[in-house]
RNA sequence: GGGCGCAUAGCUCAGUUGGUUAGAGCACUGCCCUUACAAGGCAGGUGUCGGGGGUUCGAGUCCCUCUGCGCCCA
């Protein structure tokens, strides 16, 4: 050991110490990664890039110390660390801030234009057409301050990442690596195209997948209409919330079993006001206790309108388009003329404004029975969208995720059972969600920005795109933009024009490329030698609310693309409550912004809050834990202090040199145990209960310990005992620094610098055997129990005699069992000089417990 | 309707294969300037472990059931 006495400051303090390790971490290069490191040796992160679109919160500190606190651990233990960071700042956020900062539009058939500005001043209602490219840089300009910031939080929060391999969602390596990926699954026949109805949000635009739909409790209300039967034997009436679809109808449906409906099935109705004739039919999902027992099917009002029409084999009567209105086209199916004039009247109209008009309608003909009967039910929603999904019909792209093959989706159970879930029960989500599967991936977004599908399309002599030949790039060229780059053979004043080709406008979901974060963290597409040093990775982690769409997502790229799990441990992180324990949530309102909290605690403190909270618990934001961080940052400090003050002992070499006494070689035994719940404790990614063993031994050596072997450690150079001390105390503060390393990087390397070359984030972290070799064969951390309870019952009695507690007391009767009067005994002198006991008795008994008579001396009230 | 989780002190939470008298911090109260730390130290009270039943020598812990809350899915 060297010593550096002239570090350790007169006041120890916590100021500025973020700013002060950074500046060491970064001229040292403590956290870079070390790519000569094969992969045994490697431990490596798929980190999960935060949006960047907006501000951080304090769920973003929990969650990322939790990832960096095992990062560190894995580091000491000797691991090449692969821990890069990503910004996603791709997809619709970025998309609608550029839009309304700019005043822009993305519009993909205009070509770049190198020369372009945005206007002046932006005018969200009066939006400039720009091209891809021109929209892309200007999303590049707009997220590089956000991601400056991003940075300076992160670093500032301590995370150990090694920013040279920083990613970015937006940029080429990413675009590549998901264009690659897709031309893989196209030419396995994972990713196919078809034709079929979509559930579609009107306000953006574009087709939703399965995972990201939500239900809202929605008001509604039972419109009671009465269908003619053709046999003129008269009606049936049917409940629906959703009368303006009257003109869609294709057929009624009541359950096969309900015995009201059994003698109708086959039979006709016609459609009040268009007058079409419709079917009754059967169908089990018809529920008998909902409205009148009878519904009228429509192309398509719900998901259940899409079952019935695939399994009942009905005719596709669409009239919602796109843009969620009615459409303007006359509907074929409908052959009277009245019938006829009712559509003009909804013909271009929203849902709702027809819902109104075709009411009135049926009220007039006399077909709807009594007034609306108002109810809540469930709706789906895009989770982003503030309407109701409309179900159209369009062409779209998907990879087979088991969603329609029971084989496929026990290939993938199968893969959820590989990993290592923490906590546990979360893997039942995960299988949870996958057996709920009812259709494939859908990937394909209506939208301009994002990763376009690197495909075109032959156009035929008529000038109509066949969408059943598509033309894919080749891999050399990715990546490509098809809206601007032309397909091999082709030629740019061919495209849209007959025998010539054009793009496919559209781009892919957001998760298409976020499912491949191992990939493009580990540089898959352009850096082989760093991919096999890599990957398959070894830790996930993630919030739980995206195992459906995330982390199951990234399990199916990698199956196909590498046949393999893409990480060995999924990490499933808990939400940040506020402290009222509400979800923080930006539409609630109720989002804390970090950096406040760490100027004001400190950063090891927020650490201290985040790694206190249990692996996968929801947590509340708790300042009163800052605090508490900031008090064990302190101690830490000042118990540094105080040991590293005394002159650095002559440590012999080999088992038990130098610590001699039992006390000592007991403390260390203690220590020992605590490294090794520590270490069995995040070899379980279980940060939090490392934390814990190591907190409680910690402040029971600083209450119980420093103040036993205090006046022995003072009792001068040349005494063996007192050398014990000094011994122990260096080994027990060494190896404490060492277990605090992962939560409190700052004031742990801090006070690592003052005994010390380099930095305590390039140690090894402790082992049990480095103690127990030290303290010796002899050492028993069970004696520290009963020394414990004098020393707690001496300061009592000293308590409720109201006297300080450096006051003498005259002598103490000590009851107890042998085994604990040997263990008091063996530290006798340190108990008399932490108590200022002047004499001692001792009396056998037959019970466990330690009971202490304390008599207090005279106080001498002479002042 | 199915699945998962939670329920322990006033508050926030530990309590790992069942095992002494169920713990910690905060809050509250009192004492103490003690040469690492007053942004500190020491000491103190508080529990039908959600209810009921069962297994066991022994249950906060395992099983059943009920209640309440949360999340995921249908």
């Amino acid at each position: 050991m060297t010593t550096h006495p002239t570090g350790i400051p007169e006041k120890p303090s916590l100021d500025g110490i973020e700013a002060r390790m950074m500046g060491h971490w970064d001229a040292e290069g403590v956290y870079r990664f070390d790519r000569t490191a094969t992969r045994d040796a490697v431990f490596s992160i798929d980190t999960p890039p935060p949006t960047v679109s907006g501000s951080l919160h304090i769920g973003h500190v929990f969650s990322y110390t939790h990832t960096d606190t095992i990062a560190r651990y894995q580091r000491m233990r000797g691991k090449a660390v692969f821990y890069p960071m990503g910004w996603d700042d791709n997809g619709l956020a970025t998309e609608r801030r550029v839009q309304n900062f700019f005043g822009v539009r993305c519009d993909p058939s205009l070509p770049f234009d190198p020369a372009f500005t945005p206007p002046a001043k932006a005018d969200p209602k009066n939006q400039v057409p720009v091209s891809r490219p021109n929209f892309i840089g200007l999303c590049k300009q707009l997220v590089a301050d956000d991601e400056v910031a991003f940075e300076e939080l992160f670093r500032m929060l301590g995370l150990s990442v090694d920013w040279s391999y920083l990613y970015k969602t937006i940029s080429d390596q990413c675009i590549r690596t998901s264009q690659q990926a897709f031309l893989g699954n196209l030419s396995r026949g994972e990713a196919y195209q078809h034709e079929a109805p979509t559930l579609w949000d009107v306000d953006f635009g574009t087709a939703v997948a399965q995972a990201e739909l939500v239900d809202k409790e929605m008001s509604a209300a039972y419109h009671q209409v009465a269908f003619a039967r053709t046999d003129g034997t008269g009606n049936i009436v049917i409940d629906t919330t959703r009368p303006e679809l009257l003109a869609s109808c294709c057929a009624l449906v009541a359950h096969p079993d309900d015995p009201r409906f059994q003698p109708l099935f086959g039979t006709t109705v016609l459609t009040p006001l268009y007058g079409v004739e419709v079917p009754v039919l059967a169908h089990r999902l018809a529920d008998p206790d909902k409205g009148t027992g009878v519904a009228m099917i429509c192309t398509f009002g719900d998901l259940t309108d899409v079952i019935w029409w695939r399994e009942l084999d009905l005719p596709t009567r669409a009239l919602i388009t796109r843009d969620g209105r009615f459409s303007q086209n006359e509907p074929e199916w409908i052959g009277s003329q009245a019938g006829l004039a009712a559509y003009a009247e909804i013909a271009g109209k929203s849902s709702k404004q027809a819902q109104k008009v075709v009411v009135e309608q049926l009220r007039a003909a006399g077909a709807m029975l009594g007034e609306p009967r108002p109810i809540q039910h469930p709706v789906k929603f895009y989770e982003k969208g503030d309407r109701p999904l409309e179900i159209v019909t369009s062409r779209q792209w998907y990879i087979r995720n088991g969603g329609r093959s029971a084989e496929l989706r026990d290939v993938f159970l199968a893969r959820g059972e590989q990993i290592t879930w923490h906590p546990g029960h979360m893997h039942h989500r995960y299988s949870n969600w996958v057996e709920g599967l009812n259709g494939d991936w859908l990937i394909s977004r209506q939208r301009y920005f994002g990763v376009p599908f690197p495909l075109w399309y032959p156009v035929d002599e008529h000038g109509e795109p066949d969408f059943d030949h598509p033309i894919a790039a080749t891999v050399s060229r990715l990546p490509i933009d098809p809206s601007t780059d032309v397909p091999d053979g082709y030629s740019q004043v061919q495209r849209g024009q007959a025998g010539g080709f054009v793009g496919d406008p559209d781009v892919m979901d957001t998760w298409a490329t976020s499912s491949l974060t191992p990939q493009i963290a580990t540089h898959w597409v352009d850096d082989a030698d760093l991919f096999g040093r890599v990957f398959p990775m070894d830790m996930r982690p993630q919030g739980h609310d995206i195992i459906r769409t995330w982390l199951f997502s990234t399990v199916v790229r990698a199956h196909y693309e590498h046949n393999a799990l893409p990480w060995t441990d999924a990490a499933l992180a808990g939400w940040i409550l506020d402290p009222d324990r509400k979800k923080m949530s930006k539409s609630v309102g109720n989002v804390v912004t970090p950096m406040p909290l760490l100027q004001q605690y400190g950063s090891d403190a927020v650490r201290y809050w985040a790694a206190s909270a249990r692996p996968g618990i929801d947590t509340a934001l708790d300042e009163g834990q800052m605090k508490i961080g900031r008090k064990l940052s302190l101690k830490i400090l000042n118990a540094s202090k105080f040991t590293l003050s005394f002159p650095t002992p002559a440590v012999g070499v080999g088992a038990g040199a130098g610590v001699t006494e039992a006390l000592d070689q007991a403390m260390l035994a203690r220590l020992a145990l605590v490294v090794g719940d520590a270490t069995a404790a995040f070899d379980g990614f279980d940060y939090a209960r490392a934390l814990e063993r190591a907190e409680d031994f910690f402040w029971w050596f600083c209450d119980d310990y420093v103040e036993l072997v205090k006046t022995r450690a003072y009792s001068g150079e040349g005494n063996p005992a007192a050398a014990s001390a000094l011994i122990a105390l260096r080994v027990a503060l060494d190896v404490m620094v060492r277990l605090f390393a992962p939560f409190l990087p700052f004031v742990t390397d801090e006070v690592w610098r003052w005994s010390q070359d380099g930095s305590v984030h390039g140690a090894t972290w402790p082992t049990a055997a480095e103690l127990t070799n030290m303290a010796g064969a002899d050492a028993n951390a069970d004696a520290l129990g009963p020394i414990g309870e004098v020393l707690a019952q001496v300061r009592r009695a000293k308590t409720e005699g109201k006297v300080s507690q450096r006051a003498v007391v005259e002598h103490v009767v000590i009851t107890s069992s042998s085994d604990s009067c040997s263990a008091i005994n063996s530290a006798l002198h340190d108990i008399r000089d932490a108590g200022s006991i002047r004499a001692f008795e001792f009396v056998q008994s037959d019970a466990d417990v330690v009971s202490c008579v304390v008599t207090l001396a005279e106080i001498d009230t002479a002042t």
